[in-house]
RNA sequence: GCCACCCUAGCUCAGCUGGUAGAGCAACUGAUUCGUAAUCAGUAGGUCGAGGGUUCGAGUCCCUUGGGUGGCUCCA
């Protein structure tokens, strides 16, 4: 007999070789039905491992994230069975792993490019195989068994991973003629596979690099059962609505031209002033925090540019120009303006920090398979600075602009992720500088009480950094803010100040971004309200409607005193009926709409009705004003 | 940059296996003066992303190129 402790610490005793299976039936028939594999000291089994030694057993069930992502992973196993069976030897399998929402599975193909439109021939092997229910059997078996196995099979891609894999036998699981090189565990049978459906193909790097074959990855999702799959499939239709490039046109924010280039941003009037509003935002809160606001020029001789290493590490990403036979690179980052302004005189350590903030256009020439929308373009604007203090106020500055970036993200409403990327192999600076630094950027995170990722050795080479990402409408990340320790600039341009000793020092620098990019910012920021904005950033805060042209000229009058007032305003007078100019209005998702009839004439007032259709009171055109003005007065 | 797919009127999309382009909305014109999400009627609008090729004939097939979409790699 061995002794099983359950999670809720209560203990059985049980044959040796009983499986969590049967232990979930000992517990009850309902569990039994809804167990998908169990955890034994930790480790995630099959339902119908036998237990061998005392242990503390876990029944995983459908309703946990394990369950849901061993299902997927079962269903990966399921479509690249499917796929076996309709292409056999024309395609090898090669990994398919559980991921956010879904599942995929990357094959290999000389001679076959997988289409969208064999999606539901795919889909419907899948059923029959699921509905055949094949029994999903775990063995063991040598590396040279293995090996020989996956080779007569002609699978070099299973045969090269388990070459690989540093341990003398390997786990199999089968399911009826479809055998995968796998550490489990899985669903008992492909039975229990109930909803899936293959969303998308695309290319993948065999190992994810570069280097290496491209494979054919083939996105799919899975749900328990139907009516989630369903409801999974409907939230997507919703979040591609709030697609930035979708509410951009339709809200006549921006464009992009081929003409004029890839991943270059047009400004429309609309967006423009969406974005002027957000530039004033960050130069006030900007200069309450301490910072000066500096500019330098867009294009800077390509020797300065060979001075700060950037032509060295940066110029496959830049642009550059020639006139009178003089080099200049059209800047893809702020920092050497403000090195030259630092520089620009003495410093003493009583003038620190210096705190340099840009709103720095610049060009990077990305690759063009990466341009997407406003949120990786080639030509974009940061909300940049350059903090430059003693080794004793990094500590202080980094938590500041922590500080900073909470209360912005907390001004939006945005939720995010941090992590702190560590040194890397191939990294410049004394470990002493590297330890200082990234202590304070973790005393930094850890201060501010919200959860944070590490990411060992993902830091620049230059200095660690903190990253901060922003979801769009489909849940991908981007990122925005980062602040990131420098050692090299400060010491490439020779910085110094002299401190109290009367000796030069070497101030450290911090480089920090908030929003990021402003083009991606707004980006995420359109799909966040989904093209509503706030009263306070709304590029047409109201629009005056009459009803009849009775209204028109008092209508007229109404606008001219809300324009002269500093409300973003627009009219309608057009002679149509009223329920038309509202549903424009609304389309265009502006905040509120003032109805001007025979009564609100005769009475002085306007009839405000907000975008989500209610009425405010009637009220006159200055009372307006003041309900604007204090809507706007806290940022929300 | 790599893989796959896409590009037809301002927008959203039709156009079967090649036989010289169509709808809705928008625009314009006229009528309608109508109080909270679409009044009616009419008019105009496209060298089918660009260039080349195959063909008696190309929006439809092939090649090159620009742009986009989904990923991969990259992201100072």
């Amino acid at each position: 007999m061995i002794r099983i402790t359950l999670p809720d610490g209560t203990t059985k005793d049980v044959e040796k070789g009983t499986t969590p299976k049967q232990i979930a039936e000992s517990i009850g028939a309902g569990l039994a039905r809804q167990a998908v594999a169990g955890r034994v000291n930790g480790e995630m089994v099959d339902l119908a491992r036998p237990i061998e030694e005392d242990a503390r057993v876990e029944i995983i069930t459908l309703n946990s994230e394990e369950g849901l992502e061993l299902y997927r992973h079962s269903a990966a196993h399921l479509m690249a069975h499917a796929v076996k069976s309709l292409f056999g030897r024309d395609v090898q399998v090669t990994i398919g792993p559980a991921i956010e929402n879904g599942f995929y599975y990357d094959f290999y193909s000389e001679n076959h490019t997988f289409t969208p439109e064999e999606f539901e021939q795919i889909e419907a092997r899948m059923a029959e195989l699921a509905k055949a229910d094949h029994p999903i059997v775990r063995e063991e078996v040598s590396r040279e068994e293995a090996i020989r196995l996956f080779s007569d099979m002609g699978e070099d891609y299973k045969v090269e991973l388990i070459r690989d894999l540093d341990q003398p036998t390997v786990s199999l699981y089968r399911q009826g003629d479809f055998v995968d090189l796998c550490r489990g565990p899985h669903l008992p049978s492909t039975g229990h596979l109930k909803a899936f459906k293959l969303t998308s193909v695309a290319g993948a790097y065999w190992r994810g690099d570069e280097k290496n074959a491209m494979l054919q990855r083939i996105y799919a999702t899975a749900f328990p059962d139907k009516k989630e799959l369903k409801r999974y499939l409907q939230r997507l239709e919703e979040a591609r609505k709030r697609d930035h490039r979708k509410l951009g046109r339709e809200l006549d924010l921006f464009s992009f031209s081929e003409e004029a280039g890839a991943g270059l941003v047009i400004w429309h009037p609309k967006g423009a002033l969406l974005r002027t509003l957000i530039e004033d935002f960050e130069r006030r809160e900007h200069l309450k925090r301490g910072y000066d606001i500096v500019m330098g020029p867009q294009i800077l001789r390509t020797d300065l540019w060979k001075t700060s290493g950037h032509y060295e590490n940066y110029r496959e990403n830049m642009y550059f120009t020639e006139v009178d036979e003089q080099s200049y690179g059209i800047k893809p980052m702020n920092c050497l303006a403000h090195m030259l302004i630092y520089k620009s005189k003495m410093r003493s350590y009583r003038d620190l920090p210096q705190r340099y903030f840009e709103l720095g256009t610049v060009h990077r020439h990305e690759k063009s398979g990466v341009l997407h929308g406003l949120l990786r373009v080639r030509g974009f604007t940061q909300d940049d600075a350059h903090i430059l203090c003693t080794p004793d106020q990094l500590d202080g500055e980094i938590k500041g602009v922590l500080r900073f970036v909470q209360d912005v993200m907390a001004i939006f409403g945005f939720e995010y992720e941090m992590e702190i990327s560590t040194r890397p192999e191939k990294s410049i600076g004394s470990d002493e500088d590297w330890e200082r630094a990234t202590r304070a950027l973790m005393s930094a995170l850890d201060d501010s009480g919200l959860p944070y990722e590490i990411n060992e050795g993902d830091g620049a080479f230059y200095g660690p950094k903190i990253d901060i990402k922003l979801k769009d409408a489909l849940d991908r990340r981007w990122q925005c803010a980062t602040i990131q320790c420098d050692f090299t600039l400060p010491e490439r341009f020779d910085l110094t100040y002299v401190g109290a000793d009367g000796e030069k020092h070497r101030p450290v620098m911090v480089h920090r971004v908030i929003l990021g990019a402003i083009e991606r910012f707004i980006g995420v920021l359109i799909e966040h309200y989904a093209g509503n904005f706030p009263l306070w950033i709304a590029p047409v805060q109201a629009i005056v409607l009459n009803v009849t042209d009775n209204q028109a000229e008092y209508a007229e009058k109404v606008h001219q005193t809300l324009l002269e007032a500093g409300i973003r305003v627009k009219k309608d007078l057009r002679n149509e009926k009223l329920g038309f100019k509202i549903r424009e209005a609304q389309v265009e998702k502006i905040p509120y709409m003032l109805v001007i009839g025979d009564r609100e004439m005769a009475e002085g007032t306007v009839a405000p009705r907000f975008r989500d259709g209610k009425n405010l009171e009637p009220m006159s055109p200055e009372e307006f004003v003041a309900f604007v003005n204090s809507e706007c007065r806290e940022y929300h």
